[in-house]
DNA sequence: CGACACTTTGACGCACTTCAAAGGGGGTGG
DNA sequence: CCACCCCCTTTGAAGTGCGTCAAAGTGTCG
């Protein structure tokens, strides 16, 4: 059983463990095998969850908010390959050591699994296995089509994150940024002033409105998507 | 018995079939549970293996020669997402289309085998699970160095890219190029123009040796990996 | 030998970066 | 509640790395 892997990974966690399980039910998480068991750790913004190179001991689902994956080049220049939201798996690798670091874009709340117990249980789980294949499968593909994205131009770059960020909300089209303009920058292989500029050209152009920083109303999708490229 | 799965996916594989796995042997292809079962085919350079959103109905080992996967663009540009040498596995997905299409960078020599076969194997043959698992880890491990490669220059492009396949031979310095300057550029994200000069300022900085248009030697990898980033 | 595809080189233009400075927004303390 | 500060965002001007276009050079195969 899972739950007889479940430890105190760190204080507070192991403080707030049963309080925020009991939370999340209320939060609209989508519920599966994954939720009953784990570790609930809370990170202040900005915090790491695991660094480059540490070994993969835990999975994570994460529970509330967002949590980008960062690789840094010797320079200081930063990549985030992936931003995660709610209810999204993270961290599962193939290899022992995680060759991304992750870390909180706001306050952020995970539950965390023990790999070694979740693997041996798939081992006899077909359904989990089958999870956990999908999973590898998604982040193959989430890989492959951020290999596109890096060969488009910036404004492509930008309107393409649009849609994809838009796809996880859309019924109404306002989109709430939880990051910064710093980390879409990374994210898109462009500077800040780039992206800032592009989503000006995107609001001259119709396809979008800027009410605030951090919000985003898609005003007209299919303008968006002719620009992708 | 995966044997049992074999037919004839072209005639001309149908054909050389036997004779084809007989060959194979004396290549020095690294052997694994593959290599005894499954269709030997036959592609000319250029020539398609599978094509992008086609059902991904088999799963290959690359016998001889080089592969490279690709992406179009609407606008007709292409993204070469990797290149495969002998004995690589390739075409695995974890969903039931290839994101991707194949194709020979040279003539070469494929084993196909039987998506179907394979996974309902691997369900009861946990080291064959393994091997698939592991194989998923490298794809998603290769998917993400190319996103690092492509926010990088230039130069260092093609400083990385050159070191990657000199790894692959590492005991001599000398790499055979199967493939052109055109694959080069589309898998870098540069132009073919942009692929040439990085080259000659690499051999100007005593880096490398461009004896002829296919071979390259790795004079310097320190100063290779100096420029990496 | 000639046709052809690929590679290389040069000149020029542009998209994006860099550098600099001004313009909010939100939080804290008075 | 206002004032101040800090961080983030936005805008402008100038620089540059890479793309584009054009043409010459090189290897290969019939």
């Amino acid at each position: 059983m899972l739950s007889d892997e479940i430890v105190a990974v760190s204080y507070l966690a192991h403080l707030r463990n049963r309080a925020m399980r009991e939370q999340l039910t209320g939060f609209g998480v989508p519920v599966s095998r994954f939720d009953r068991v784990g570790i609930a750790m809370s990170f202040f913004r900005n915090s790491e969850i695991y660094g480059e190179n540490e070994p993969a001991d835990y999975l994570y689902k994460l529970a509330s908010e967002t949590i980008r994956t960062c690789k840094l080049l010797a320079d200081g220049r930063r990549q985030i390959g992936a931003f995660y939201t709610a209810g999204d798996l993270f961290g599962l690798e193939a290899a022992d050591k995680h060759p991304v670091s992750a870390e909180a874009v706001v306050d952020s709340t995970v539950l965390a699994f023990k790999r070694n117990a979740v693997m041996s249980l798939a081992a006899s789980n077909s359904a989990l296995q089958g999870e956990l294949w999908a999973l590898m499968g998604q982040e193959l593909q989430r890989a492959r089509r951020h290999n596109l994205l890096l060969i488009k131009t910036a404004l492509e770059r930008v309107a393409s994150f649009l849609l994809e960020i838009g796809e996880r909300s859309e019924i109404n089209s306002n989109v709430e940024l939880p990051m910064n303009r710093r980390d879409i920058a990374d994210h898109l292989g462009l500077t800040v002033e780039t992206v800032v500029r592009s989503l000006r050209s995107l609001e001259v152009a119709s396809a979008i409105a800027l009410p605030t920083f951090k919000r985003i109303v898609l005003r007209d999708r299919e303008i968006l998507k002719r620009m992708c490229s």
